[in-house]
DNA sequence: CTTGAATAAGACTATTTTGTCCAATATCTT
DNA sequence: AAGATATTGGACAAAATAGTCTTATTCAAG
């Protein structure tokens, strides 16, 4: 139903909001959300394009999520990698039918837009405040280490990575 | 969202329940459906093999549903051909997961389970039935020429071929 | 029993999706 | 300026899906 594309993408801007912030690195990404890394990289690339992630190159650099968790619905990032196709005319493009879907596609595109209406109301803020028994992607989540085993701690980074110029448009 | 196998397997059985009992041949399923012919034979194959649809070979033959339209719903049919695959464990088997579906996989599935549901209690019967403008398939709902032009009739069947012997296994 | 009409089944091709690899480029640190 | 670290982008490989074609098999009717 949903693309392999589609998972992974959620799961590396949740993983992402976990330590916004801060970017983190394709490599972390993708150990941390058991995606293989060079995919990772290219979905990654399209969520940069549609600007919900912003990239930085070189030492210190990554990827960072460019919209509030509070702001970001998961309809957005599900459109950014891999598009819901809502049906809007008739797919057998009867002349005669037009806008008006008969009932056939009237109920396969309700379905695609209860979907979108779910994902177009749910924030990347609410999947991750929900406290429901598993943190999302995370191992565990009542015990002490969240992060830092799947993601380890690079000691090295001290400082001013984290107050880059915000890199308005212009 | 649905492959196309599912939207030519939902044509294919509003088409058939449109001439139920009578069985319907590949070639005028396909032409009615604007489903490439040798497709179509393929997805009505997996119908057959699902038990929704009867073949019958030679002279006078074809398809025909196997379950009657009120008792039908859409998600066996697509269950069918390309069954609705839900979220039961974790999809990176994070061994602490396990059925507990983290907060993302939990609205993933909510939303299979969404679709599930709504699929699962339509009838093909409701679909046949509702007049919202547009009949199921079919170019024009109010006016005389239903199917006729579409899938021009046989006159050359005469009797007998519509109470053959119901054909059980044996 | 032969013939024509129809499905059944499998091999085959093409397209899309998924996944991999590598070179080029950008950027930070020293 | 040099070197290390990351993204970018394109070429490539593998797998799944979509679509095609050909050859059986089956059945009814003459």
């Amino acid at each position: 139903m949903f693309s392999q594309t589609v998972e992974y993408a959620l799961r590396a801007v949740v993983f992402l909001a976990h330590k916004a912030p801060n970017p983190g690195i394709c490599e972390d990404i993708a150990l941390g959300t058991k995606v293989p890394r060079p995919y990772m990289a290219k979905v990654l690339q399209g969520l940069v394009k549609a600007k919900i992630l912003r990239s930085q190159r070189g030492l210190g650099g990554g990827v960072t999520l460019n919209i509030e968790p509070e702001h970001l619905t998961l309809l957005q990032v599900i459109n950014a990698v891999d598009p819901v196709k809502r049906i809007t005319t008739c797919p057998m493009d009867l002349a005669s039918h037009g806008m008006n879907l008969c009932p056939l596609h009237r109920r396969l595109d309700n379905a695609l837009a209860t979907v979108e209406q779910a994902f177009g109301s749910t924030t990347l803020a609410e999947v991750l405040s929900e406290q429901n028994g598993s943190i999302p992607l995370c191992e565990f989540p009542p015990r002490r280490m969240p992060l830092q085993q799947i993601n380890p701690p690079v000691l090295s980074r001290k400082k001013s990575w984290h107050n880059l110029p915000k890199s308005g448009k212009s």
